[in-house]
RNA sequence: GCAGGGGUUGUCGAGCCUGGCCAAAGACGCAGGACUUAAGAUCCUGUCCCAUAGGGGUUCGGGGGUUCAAAUCCCCCCCCCUGCACCA
């Protein structure tokens, strides 16, 4: 007789969608027992699936619970769709790519003829976001409807504008160029899925530092620039000479920077390679060139280093590449490899030998002498600039060492005495500052492709907004609200505190994509992380601009002020938005009833961008007793070992899991088949295993609707009767814990002993039908978060008129949690082990059983060793030793401590009263008699010990 | 490179924070038995090696240390995964 997982959710979703049970509102303020939770939203270009399962039914799951414990709940849900993906999508569609309707046919589900139609982000977005409330209702998810939006909505878009004038007026927002990976064919920035190669590629920096040099113009000689690109700025202080390619290509040109929009600053004539001049164009310079040379033509020319005018040479060099950077290199031989070699076969050349004087060193370094790039080439034996990857090896090695252990010497003026990891950076910004530096990017790899085929360039874009997450004082109040947090796992507490650490300006609006327009600047569209990090505020107010059709021109920033700030005149407010007085009201007290949000959850992708920017901009935005209150993050999802993958699969749409298995089952496997932080892998094997469990569940409480528990006669419960009322309310006790702190894989956990539990006590002829209905009716409540509808369905069986949803959680009864007990049964059960194993080793068929429970006085030692917990063997033998009647067994004494020691210092049970209530457990096990400390066979009574007793086989 | 997480018995996966009851939970797989006409389901038992009385031996990435005692604490090394941003 199987069960409809099916059909039984359908009807109970039915009947709470009739009585509304999961709507709420705002209570009373001063009594604010509210428990306000939310994930972080699905971004609709696909359905559902089960990522989105895992991460949703969680924080489900525990409003559930919370719901049970009394708390008023506000969980809900809104669908983000802000940006381009969609919009790609809807393109694609027009363009009847194959490889996407194959995907979005198979994958996700969708009915070729509905396909076709989805060819605009409008009808994409209306499908989706009906596809995802319909998988959540088919998973049973408790929202309150009311509440629901799309980052598209025009109201949502009211709420997002004020949020930027806010942040704007706060000194949050600023205007400035951004380097960018893009694309000169398509004239787009280019985002990593549009990628053909390179999506390892990162932006590094370079510092061009402006030598100063000589060049030749019109028979004049003019003072120009000689840039030098490099990776190590603080090396500037040991150059010897520098580097051109002679065979390279170089332009002579006008150098202007593009400070502002459209207002140039003269930088003086630069040379660069032409490469270079390129990327200087796409980075915010003008360039006029004057002329074209060759590299040899600047060959045994001088220029000056900037830092410590000290003139130098320029040599030839065939390392140098003039693609990267500007075509030159400045030559620091004491600490680059590269350098020592190429000026070591220099000087050869020119019948000379390298040496010592001829460097100037300027880290020193322990476990090396004072030329480190000198020493290496000769350690490794490389004897020319053709060793290539001997080279690589040496230089990444030094570079290493000299950041991580390097501190710069007296050659480096004011930074001498400084370890390198810290000067660089010191160096860098002063350079910058006084004008003899500044900033390329450069790709990190060479081959940056884009989709199109055409090579990547890294261009700055001008006029970009950002958002400031790099000023410091913000930086100090989103520490401080890491502090205040709480975080599951706690863990995340020290990545937050490194990922605030780390954040720099971000850009946050774009020039296409669904979202909201910049207020101050309708040209730019925020971008989508950015519309939506506070949206959790939105929740609280969605359903009176839902429910009495606000419409958006009436949400002006003035009425969100007064909701989220209490800020100005209700009266006028009033007035000028014509939203009647107690509709605002009506806001601004649920807002004020149900924020801070308690819990944030999401999975761990979203850790360095999402949620620290959801804490900034709460941080930013309000009061501290409105900064979130915890953080919960969970793992991945895999299935049968594979990564889900919305264009590959697999994805398993949630909708399946609801139709195939029945939401009871999906939502119990997703909360328990892995630890909250860990990865799961769903087996589907197991998923069906998860449903035989409860199914047999359904089976034991079906068994018990005739009996009642008030009939229950507590003082006539047997011993299996009251450990199975431990083992209960223990089950209570652990489930309230870990439903608390989202430990719902030990509520799984729980669930399996509880059978487990039912087997040992039928086992041990356990019968008591009221009792069992006891702990059918406690743990449909127990399990009713996780599988609300066969709870319900149990709970209707019960003859219980109420809904469980909204049952109260149990609660435990210390008068019932009594350790000895159990640790009675477990004294029953390994007793019947050992018999077990004596009887295989010994290959004996016994008739009869001897068993022989410790002498008394060993009963003593180990109640002293009880009340001196903490003491070790040596102190728990002169303690014992003290009295005289156990002083008497000498050895014995000594010896036995040791076994029990070793055993665990357990409580002194009554251990006969025990045997002879599973004598006839053992005596079934075994088919044969059992003699509980009757005639002292074969001398075995003095083996004897606390929780091992003897056993005689005859 | 930087940061975070991790390496456990056939597999998956607890335990490690708060050292001793850890040869190490549980699930799966495998093997044996009971039940059954049979299959399935269910129940019982076993599953590192050795052992004819409940015993012994070798294990928890590698190496070293602390301790009477370490999978668990400390140090070093190796390997794996994830993030490093404008992209949802």
């Amino acid at each position: 007789m199987t069960v409809d997982f099916v059909k039984i959710s359908e009807k109970w979703q039915k009947r709470w969608e009739k009585d509304k049970i999961f709507q709420v509102d705002g209570g009373d303020p001063e009594d604010k027992n509210k428990f306000f939770i939310t994930a972080a939203f699905p971004y609709l270009n696909g359905v559902l699936h089960a990522g989105h399962l895992r991460t949703f039914t969680i924080p489900e799951v525990v409003a559930r619970y919370q719901r049970m414990k009394g708390k008023r709940v506000l969980w809900t849900m809104g669908y983000h769709v802000s940006g381009t993906p969609i919009l790609g999508l809807a393109e694609l569609i027009r363009k009847r790519d194959k490889r996407t309707l194959k995907a979005y046919s198979e994958l996700h589900k969708i009915p070729m003829e509905v396909l076709l139609k989805l060819d605009t982000p409008e009808a994409i977005v209306e499908y989706f976001s009906e596809r995802a409330t319909r998988a959540f209702k088919k998973m049973g998810f408790s929202f309150d409807w009311r509440r629901n939006f799309t980052t598209d909505d025009e109201t949502f878009k009211k709420f997002v504008e004020w949020q930027f004038l806010r942040l704007k007026e706060k000194g949050y927002i600023r205007r400035g160029s951004h380097p960018v990976r893009y694309c000169p064919s398509c004239d787009n920035p280019v985002e990593d899925h549009d990628l053909l190669e390179g999506e390892d590629a990162t932006l590094v920096e370079y510092i061009l530092i402006k030598f100063k040099g000589k060049i030749e113009l019109d028979g004049r000689e003019e003072e120009c620039i000689v840039p030098m690109a490099t990776l190590r700025p603080e090396t500037v202080f040991g150059v010897v000479n520098a580097w051109v390619n002679p065979e390279g290509k170089y332009v002579v040109a006008k150098v202007y920077m593009e400070v502002e929009e459209g207002k140039l600053e003269y930088r003086g004539i630069w040379i660069v390679s032409e490469e270079a001049a390129e990327k200087l164009r796409n980075q915010g310079r003008v360039l006029e060139v004057i002329k074209e040379i060759k590299g040899e033509e600047l060959v045994g020319k001088t220029v000056i280093n900037p830092v410590n005018n000290r003139e130098v040479p320029i040599y030839p060099a065939k390392f140098v590449d003039t693609s990267i950077g500007t075509g030159f290199v400045m030559s620091v031989p004491a600490h680059a490899p590269y350098d020592y070699v190429a000026l070591r076969d220099y000087y050869r050349s020119m019948g000379r030998e390298l040496k010592e004087e001829d460097l100037i060193p300027l880290i020193k370094l322990e476990n090396y002498g004072k030329y480190p790039a000198k020493e290496i080439v000769e350690r490794m034996g490389i004897k020319s600039q053709e060793e290539r990857e001997k080279l690589e090896e040496a230089t990444s090695k030094i570079y290493r060492e000299e950041y991580h252990k390097g501190v710069l010497n007296e050659n480096c003026g004011e930074y001498s005495g400084m370890p390198v990891k810290e000067a660089k950076e010191i160096i860098t910004r002063d350079l910058l500052e006084r004008g003899i530096g500044e900033i390329l990017y450069e790709f990190s790899e060479p081959n940056v492709i884009c989709r199109c085929g055409t090579r990547c360039i890294v261009k700055l874009v001008k006029g970009q907004w950002f958002i400031t997450y790099s000023d410091k004082e913000w930086k100090k109040l989103a520490h401080r609200c890491v502090d205040m947090m709480e975080f599951i796992p706690e863990s995340l507490r020290k990545e937050f505190h490194n990922k605030i650490d780390w954040m720099k300006d971000k850009a946050c609006a774009r020039r296409r994509g669904l979202g909201t327009r910049l207020p101050f600047d309708r040209e730019w569209v925020i971008e989508s992380l950015s519309d939506s990090t506070i949206y959790m505020a939105y929740y609280t107010i969605a359903k009176t601009i839902n429910m009495h059709n606000i419409r958006e021109e009436q949400l002006l920033p003035q009425l969100f002020d007064y909701i989220f700030y209490g800020e100005g005149d209700i009266e006028e407010i009033s007035k000028i938005t014509e939203i009647p007085r107690e509709l605002i009201e009506e806001m601004r007290r649920e807002f004020l009833y149900f924020y801070p949000l308690d819990w944030r959850c999401s999975a761990k992708d979203l850790i360095s961008n999402h949620l620290t920017f959801m804490i900034f901009n709460h941080v930013a935005l309000f009061p501290e007793e409105f900064w979130p209150r915890g953080i919960v993050v969970n793992g991945y999802v895999t299935i049968e070992g594979r990564k889900l993958s919305k264009s590959k699969g697999p994805l398993l749409p949630m909708e399946e899991v609801a139709e195939m298995y029945g939401p009871d089952v999906g939502r119990f496997y997703i909360t328990t088949c892995a630890e909250l932080p860990h990865d799961a892998d769903i087996k589907f094997r197991e998923m069906k295993r998860v449903r035989d469990n409860l199914e047999r569940f359904y089976h034991f409480a079906q068994g018990l609707t005739d009996v009642s528990p008030e009939d229950i006669n507590y003082e006539d419960l047997s011993v299996i009767d009251r450990w199975l009322l431990h083992r209960l309310h223990k089950a209570i006790k652990l489930a309230d814990e870990s439903y608390s702190t989202f430990q719902l894989r030990r509520v799984g956990i729980l669930f399996y002993q509880l059978i487990n539990d039912l087997k040992w006590y039928r086992r041990r002829g356990g019968d008591n039908r009221e009792l069992l209905r006891l702990v059918a009716e406690t743990w449909v409540k127990i399990l009713a978060p996780m599988t609300p509808h066969l709870c319900e369905e149990i709970w209707e069986l019960f003859g219980k008129k109420s809904y469980i949803s909204l049952e109260t959680f149990p609660v435990a009864e210390e008068k019932y949690i009594d350790d000895t007990l159990e640790l009675g049964e477990e004294f029953l059960a390994s007793t019947i082990e050992d018999i077990r194993r004596i009887v295989e080793i010994a290959k004996i068929k016994p008739k009869k059983i001897y068993l022989y429970t410790a002498d008394p006085w060993k009963y003593q030692v180990l109640k002293i060793m009880n009340e001196n917990r903490d003491r070790s063997i040596k102190e728990l033998i002169s303690i014992v030793m003290k009295d005289p009647e156990l002083r008497r067994y000498g050895k014995e004494v000594v010896k036995l401590i040791r076994e029990l020691m070793e055993m665990g210092v357990k409580p002194v049970i009554d251990e006969e009263k025990i045997l002879r209530d599973g004598k006839s457990l053992i005596e079934r096990e075994f088919g044969c008699e059992v003699i509980i400390n009757g005639e002292d066979k074969g001398n075995k009574k003095r083996q004897a010990i606390p929780y091992r007793v003897a056993i005689y086989l005859e």
